[in-house]
RNA sequence: GCGGGUGUAGUUCAAUGGUAGAAUUCCAGCCUUCCAAGCUGGCCGCGUGGGUUCGAUUCCCAUCACCCGCUCCA
């Protein structure tokens, strides 16, 4: 795996680069900060990622369903979940020192310092919150002066338009979140799923958020994919499902290949709660720029549930028939960051070997799980003169997996070329495989080989690839 | 957005006020019977836009992008 450094990193961007992961967004303009681009590897191993957690959360849960819900939502919806007042920042730069602080944050520290507990600072506009701070002097806390620029907030939703016409356009937002498009569809997926409480809604899709700060690489973008769920529970049983699904999660990381000392659990404090949740585990990762979050799992209680209840005037009620009560239930959410947990793949699984130390020569091997790798396997005739057998062979597995083709350079290089993008089984076709039908396979992380009838081969590598 | 740094083939690095050279990668051919072989040939570059100058990749300005820092969380 990748050591915690710097330089840890720049090789990873530059693998990622060099063999077609991921690219820089728009590079031929110049580029546009912060964008990626999957490129036809990076593509494969995000889907079978996706594919992989859909297999987990949604096929093989007794509880969950599917859901492909809009970006684009009546801006109501927002106004609901509490993002248009509450997903911004209020910003403030020190003039002296160029250090940038929350404004609120500022005078919520200085209050608590000084013992003043009975005013919100919450319920401030910019303006009010401006003037309580020179009122009373509050300092910057990093150089002690008071020579504040204004506060500017930045609502961290893109905002676009619907309509073709921008100045009668409705002004609408993409969404920062998956969640609430499952939240919205509450009432049709259970009455259409016939499902009953306990269940939960999988979706996997786009947000969108205005960083102020985004940065490493894809981990944090201003456009991402989540994998997200919503687990309805009844209230009361909403602690016991939140350790299910906490464990639920780890099985997954694990299955992939996370190593155990890769990942930990952070449980979050009352102070860095988000505005709809209660309790929040973090399972975060050791990237080589350190720790960072990965899938947060949160308690939302009925916050988004009620909350739509009351902007909608819907109910969100659910009648529960075996208990005979009605109640709005509570949400579970375990939310994963799709681009972070393909980062972390790439990071545990990097591996460079020192084939001879005199030489410096090392290979560079990504152990990924086979079912995440790009390409299952790689033919590789012997020489060019088996290229038309082997060829056909590759035709056949084609119709069952992903497989890669290469007859270009000696068999070592071509080797090599396949370890260094993740691919687990190199098939080599030879001289004999005409006569004895069989290749030979070897393994790219026991480095063994053995011979397989072609025959065979789609239930053997099946076989091998299966969790 | 603010401060600092960087910008020459895909990559790593040169040289130069007179439009750039190498290694490697990649491609083609020869060769090659299982872990970076060899030989021959080939493709590919001064981030972008201005300015100074007879002439700029080189000097100046702007811009863009990247990296580091700035309370962030998928």
């Amino acid at each position: 795996m990748l050591k915690n450094t710097d330089k840890s990193m720049d090789k990873l961007v530059a693998l990622c680069k060099g063999r077609g992961f991921v690219y820089a967004g728009s590079e031929i303009y110049g580029g546009l900060a912060n964008t990626w681009d999957y490129g036809p590897l990076g593509a494969e191993l995000k889907k079978n990622i996706k594919n992989a957690w859909w297999r987990k959360f949604v096929q093989e849960s007794p509880y969950n369903v599917g859901l492909d819900s809009a970006i684009l939502m009546n801006p109501q919806v927002w106004v609901a979940s509490g993002h248009v007042a509450t997903f911004n920042d209020p910003l403030i730069d020190c003039k002296a020192c160029k250090t940038r602080h929350r404004a609120d944050k500022l005078a919520e520290e200085w209050n608590h310092q000084n013992g003043i507990e009975d005013v919100l600072v919450e319920a401030m506009d910019n303006d009010t919150l401006i003037g309580y701070i020179s009122d009373k002097g509050i300092t910057c806390p990093d150089c002690g002066k008071a020579d504040f620029t204004d506060i500017r907030k930045f609502n961290l939703m893109f905002k676009t338009f619907q309509g073709v016409n921008e100045d009668t356009a409705a002004q609408i937002y993409m969404r920062p979140e998956t969640a609430q498009g499952i939240f919205v569809n509450f009432k049709n997926v259970q009455r259409t799923s016939r499902r009953k409480v306990p269940f939960g809604v999988c979706q996997i899709g786009k947000s969108f958020r205005n960083e102020i700060t985004p940065g490493n690489f894809i981990f944090r973008t201003r456009e991402f994919e989540q994998m997200e769920l919503e687990f309805f529970c009844r209230p009361g049983t909403d602690l016991e499902w939140f350790d299910y699904w906490r464990s639920y999660c780890r099985d997954w990381l694990k299955t992939f290949g996370l190593r155990d000392e890769s990942v930990r659990l952070r449980d979050h404090e009352k102070e860095e709660l988000s505005h709809y949740s209660n309790a929040t585990t973090d399972f975060e990762f050791l990237f080589p720029f350190g720790w960072g979050e990965l899938w947060g799992v949160a308690d939302r209680t009925d916050f988004d549930l009620m909350a739509h209840q009351t902007t909608s005037g819907e109910s969100m009620e659910y009648f529960d028939p075996e208990t005979n009560e009605k109640y709005v239930p509570y949400v579970i959410e375990p939310s994963l960051g799709v681009d972070r947990v393909l980062l972390a793949f790439l990071i545990d699984a990097y591996d460079e070997e020192v084939v001879d130390a005199e030489k410096n020569d090392t290979r560079v091997v990504l152990r990924l799980h086979p079912a995440l790798a790009p390409f299952k396997c790689a033919i590789l005739p012997l020489s060019k003169k088996l290229s038309e057998p082997a060829t056909a062979l590759y035709h056949t597995l084609q119709k069952s997996f992903m497989v890669d083709y290469d007859d270009a350079g000696s068999i070592g290089k071509r080797y090599r070329r396949q370890d260094e993008i993740g691919t687990p089984y190199c098939l080599t076709y030879d001289f004999e495989s005409a006569e004895d039908g069989c290749v030979t396979v070897r393994d790219r992380d026991t480095m063994t080989q053995e011979r397989v009838k072609i025959d065979e081969l789609t239930h053997y590598l099946a076989k091998k690839i299966a969790t």
